[in-house]
DNA sequence: AAAATATTTGCAACTTAGTTGCATATCTGG
DNA sequence: CCAGATATGCAACTAAGTTGCAAATATTTT
């Protein structure tokens, strides 16, 4: 995909989710259709581009791409916020993040999904959910 | 559980684990031995009586007992490492965590298990799997 | 049971992640 | 291109967690 195609994308949707189009949203977007895994608030303004990207624009954006469903926030094992587009998940489910023992990385298990959890009859009432992976990676045998 | 049957059972564990077993390690333990959902330090602090039970070394206990398996961290929306006791988990999997979008409370669905997912074929090898639910508990409907 | 050794604790100071308030800049629809 | 709506950038702040080190507490040895 060329740099302009991805630029069109991004804005048809920032469009289609009736937020403001604006430099920072779409260098955002960006930078997350590019990414392979979930990336905090310092990976991506270090991916975006833009120097002196600041922090708080950072994070505010995200929370708005969050509001309207373009992201989603991962849950993995390191202390700050990462996050992904959504596009690799399914209403009711992300895909799995696999995080490796030894060397740190976490990987998109985009391929696989698990049965969605049945509500144990409590009254609990499942919309969502997420699934972290823990173990050795192929590159750490 | 009588006070004295806690304390006994907290420094059986430390025992086995042959951690030192120190008046702030079998408090912290009690405490998770009692708690029926993950705890931040905060709420260990507050639970443990302990007056200004310093938080350095609440954070370097809990490092402790999970380094030798006693306790897990689990992995919920908030933004603090909340932990808990390893017991109601197998080796492969904990418990799912369910967190209510309405009230935001957290509780642990300790009856239910998610079969194991299943290792793609591209060398991935799983050694632990963590689920979390999000949805809407009994008291939100 | 006291001495010797090993480990943990508490404090102060620090780092990192994320948030708030507000003035300024940028968008979008008309 | 103007008015109103929304987003941005800055400075200052909070919350969560960490580091180094001296003092205190556990365990082991004698």
């Amino acid at each position: 995909m060329t740099k302009s195609e991805l630029d069109i994308q991004a804005r048809k949707m920032l469009k289609a989710a009736k937020l403001y189009c604006t430099r920072g949203r779409v260098a955002i977007l960006k930078v997350l259709m590019k990414a392979d895994k979930p990336l905090n608030q310092r990976q991506i303004a270090r991916r975006s581009g833009k120097e002196n990207f600041d922090k708080v624009t950072i994070y505010r954006t995200l929370e708005s791409l969050f509001e309207v469903g373009l992201v989603h926030k991962a849950f993995i094992e390191k202390r700050a916020w990462h996050f992904e587009l959504a596009h690799n998940c399914t209403k009711s489910q992300c895909h799995p993040h696999f995080t490796c023992t030894r060397c740190g990385n976490t990987h998109c298990l985009t391929g696989m999904s698990l049965p969605m959890a049945e509500s144990p009859h409590r009254g609990f009432i499942i919309h969502r959910q997420q699934v972290r992976l823990e173990g050795l990676c192929p590159a750490c045998v």
